[in-house]
DNA sequence: TCAAAAGTGTTGAGTGTACACCCATGT
DNA sequence: ACATGGGTGTACACTCAACACTTTTGA
């Protein structure tokens, strides 16, 4: 290990890929740059780590920033590292994922970053080593909304167990049983049946649920738990 | 965003949690300072990322460095930034765990380094945060080896069925019933049998097998697979 | 021949899957 | 009345957990 004063400095990135879901697909919060470099072309939002901030501080900052909102469900999923990634200058970038409910956020705060919602099918490409950077948080968000109940951050406070699923169909991209899939989750007890029915239907009317956020928080690793019991 | 000249540089470090595996315990490989800061005291591998290496790159030279070996199998967990987390100076550090088979490694590359394998039920206090990555590196390794095959890298090629069982029994502290570990284990179709026995026992010998490595690539995420098939 | 470890077999309980059926609503 | 979508029920197949039993080896 060498001394400190002999090993460079270098600047550090946070990169955020904003997932939201709109009843139907999978969106993406995306930025047209209106700044250099690379202004005109699509990007993650993003932002550099400040001097005296810690890395999770800046991350709620990054977030705030594009949303207005905060207490957002976010996770780190790498830190990309290559040499030449951005070629104004080498800068690491510390990259998340964040689940936010789409009907929430401060729609003027999204405009003054320029940031749109794409459907993820629709992704334009992005500068930089972007692209990958959504692949992982793809991919992550797939393992871990098939493990842990990480789903319910995309939706309303109320929701319909119809809606939880069209989540699911739009994360996995592939159809799901009905019935199914309504005993499954309902047997996770982790819904709360508000009595209220969703009057947007125009056939019968939906159950709306919401989530019992203290079962919620004690379940969440519980939920499809590993050595599944089935090797004791 | 501000312009890339407006924000901070800083040193960015890499720290990694090497697990090992004796045939009884699971093990860390730690150092014993002989440097500053923090001299004597024990703290995880480390080093800075240099000015033109890749992330990557000064991974493989870390852990090269401390065990001699190549192509290590490894895994980035998570990026520990709060502004004082390193007294001397803010620094970043990028941290990761490595599995290596404990008796491949370079003696005297471990030795030069004054680092030892520690049972991790013995861990002495560490220096700084690393204290806190090892507890999120034991967690993601628990995590992790429950859905996909990474115990193998643990063993050597060879290893008997009661191996493996000792070793899934260390990493989460729990007894296994023998019978139906064998079973679950053989029908991954993972392994394949050597057709020798483990001559050291002193009692029935088991079967060596080694791991099937074509496989194994193919079926790292369907060891488990997620929305169980069970939704569809 | 006996103890200890390794390998194979069996069974009941429980879970998941693929269905069928009924209910509520607006046209 | 009927089409559409939501909610509940059921049977079969499969998997898992808890066991018993047999085999191999060295002392």
């Amino acid at each position: 290990m060498e001394k400190y004063h002999h090993s460079t400095r270098i600047l550090v990135a946070l990169d955020c890929i904003v997932f939201g879901f709109d009843g139907e697909a999978l969106k993406l919060l995306l930025v047209k740059r209106n700044f250099e470099p690379e202004k005109g072309k699509w990007s993650l939002m993003g932002g550099f780590l400040e001097e005296n901030e810690d890395l999770e501080v800046a991350t709620n900052r990054i977030l705030y920033d594009l949303t207005g909102l905060k207490d957002i469900y976010f996770e780190e999923i790498q830190t990309f590292g290559k040499v030449n990634r951005d070629p104004v200058e080498r800068t690491l970038s510390v990259c998340f994922f964040a689940l936010i409910n789409i009907h929430a956020h401060d729609q003027d705060a999204v405009k003054a970053q320029n940031a749109f919602w794409i459907n993820i099918e629709n992704k334009p490409n992005l500068i930089f080593d972007h692209n990958e950077m959504v692949n992982v948080a793809l991919e992550r968000l797939r393992y871990k909304a098939a493990l842990h109940p990480i789903g319910f951050e995309l939706l309303p406070e109320k929701f319909t167990i119809p809606q939880l699923q069209k989540l699911y169909e739009a994360i996995y991209q592939i159809p799901l049983d009905r019935r199914n899939f309504s005993r499954k989750i309902l047997s996770t007890n982790l819904l709360i049946d508000t009595g209220e029915k969703n009057q947007q239907s125009a056939t019968k009317k939906a159950i709306l649920y919401r989530l019992d956020k203290e079962k919620y928080q004690n379940k969440f690793n519980a939920f499809h738990y590993f050595i599944s019991d089935s090797m004791r």
